[in-house]
DNA sequence: GTCTATATGAAGATAGAC
DNA sequence: GTCTATCTTCATATAGAC
């Protein structure tokens, strides 16, 4: 029921124009890229998308192009996750934890780990994605804590000594990433137990906050001797 | 200049026996396996050999098993690599500095992040190389540290409190690799300068032993307010 | 835009001579 | 063991009908 040509294209396109094959070739796209890497075929793309060999290449120019939609689309995704991180900025120990808890459920999540990998592995040949993806995902997160420890550097809560705001939220990260990420990037089988990640994301917290944190907490620590 | 037969088969492979040809291939197949992948093409390591695709056939079942086979050796050189780290036991922040410098220049290096990429990428293909790889390379590096770990706290440099000593290793792990390696994979193109792998080992250092150091260090520490 | 059918090239692996 | 030549399969991409 179309009213004119005119009015058509001024509409935006709500649910047919693009969206439904092309968003479909794209979704399908993403399925098979994360499972099996760049090396996946368009034949798998085509068959998971339920379309043929022509719809792909009408919308997208080959292979390459499709790949960098995916990934693209994907880091996109990553950004609003982690921007969209619920917190209530209080005392800085907390404040971290539920920081350091939301992230790792984002780097471990299956779609997390799979990102990184083809990312990472396709590197060489697709520069711009790496970078992109650093600054989608690990730099966003970055400045999201350098901007809680600017606020309790403010109430007196942390003394970053000589070290810069953002190298301390960059290596509160490096806390937060390394071992859990590690693991289950080499441990594809074993996904770790809630339990576990939370005592990741408490050990990085601990150790930062020994490191770096001076406020009214309890007085309990560094009382050895 | 052949004796007989039979001392012939008797004598080591010094020279020409198994080496010449199937280490021909291997060391082929390392290069091209580390630039491209494992979707690197047989061809492209037949070439880079200099021998015909029956003689790779004629030492390897096909081309997983010669991947396999690359990789493994890339593990247990790396193991080499780290073991044979020379440090001398001293202070506590001295020891952590060497050995952060000293993991960082196999870490970024060209094999070091080409190995981490295939296997990353190939982990759930090839999970035992996964597997071996985090045994090889992450874990013997913490049993490292863990052992100086243990030394220093017999001797009152550090107190670990409540925390493992193999977590403790883990975390400074985490400190060390997290931020440099990320940003190495990401920008393919730009090598960091050895200045700027000296001030990522030492923001390490700084902060592990802000957070666990307790010896008779400088006493300038902490005494702010 | 979408389909079926196909052109074109490349990749893994083998046959058979030496 | 090693080579040249080749078999077979499969992957990217396109042609042409609707």
């Amino acid at each position: 029921m179309r009213r004119t040509n005119q009015v058509m294209t001024t509409q935006p396109p709500s649910s047919d124009e693009l969206n439904t094959k092309a968003l479909t070739v794209l979704r399908a796209a993403r399925n098979v890229f994360l499972t099996h890497g760049f090396s996946a075929t368009t034949d798998m793309i085509q068959r998971e998308a339920g379309v043929s060999k022509s719809t792909v290449y009408a919308h997208y120019a080959n292979k390459e192009a499709l790949f960098v939609a995916v990934i693209e689309a994907e880091c996109a995704a990553f950004t609003n996750t982690v921007r969209g991180i619920g917190f209530r900025p209080g005392k800085l120990r907390e404040t971290l934890t539920m920081l350091a808890r939301a992230y790792l459920d984002i780097v471990l999540s299956p779609g997390g780990l799979a990102v990184f990998r083809v990312v990472i592995a396709e590197g060489p040949r697709f520069p711009k994605l790496a970078r992109t993806f650093y600054l989608a995902g690990p730099q966003v997160m970055t400045t999201m804590v350098s901007e809680q420890l600017a606020r309790a550097a403010a109430s007196g809560e942390v003394d970053l000594g000589e070290i810069g705001r953002d190298t301390a939220a960059s290596l509160f990260i490096n806390l937060v990433r390394g071992e859990p990420q590690l693991q289950c990037l080499t441990h594809p089988d074993a996904a770790p137990s809630s339990a576990q990640i939370d005592q990741w994301a408490n050990a990085a917290v601990v150790t930062f906050m020994r490191a770096y944190g001076c406020g009214e907490e309890a007085p309990s620590r560094r009382s050895r001797s």
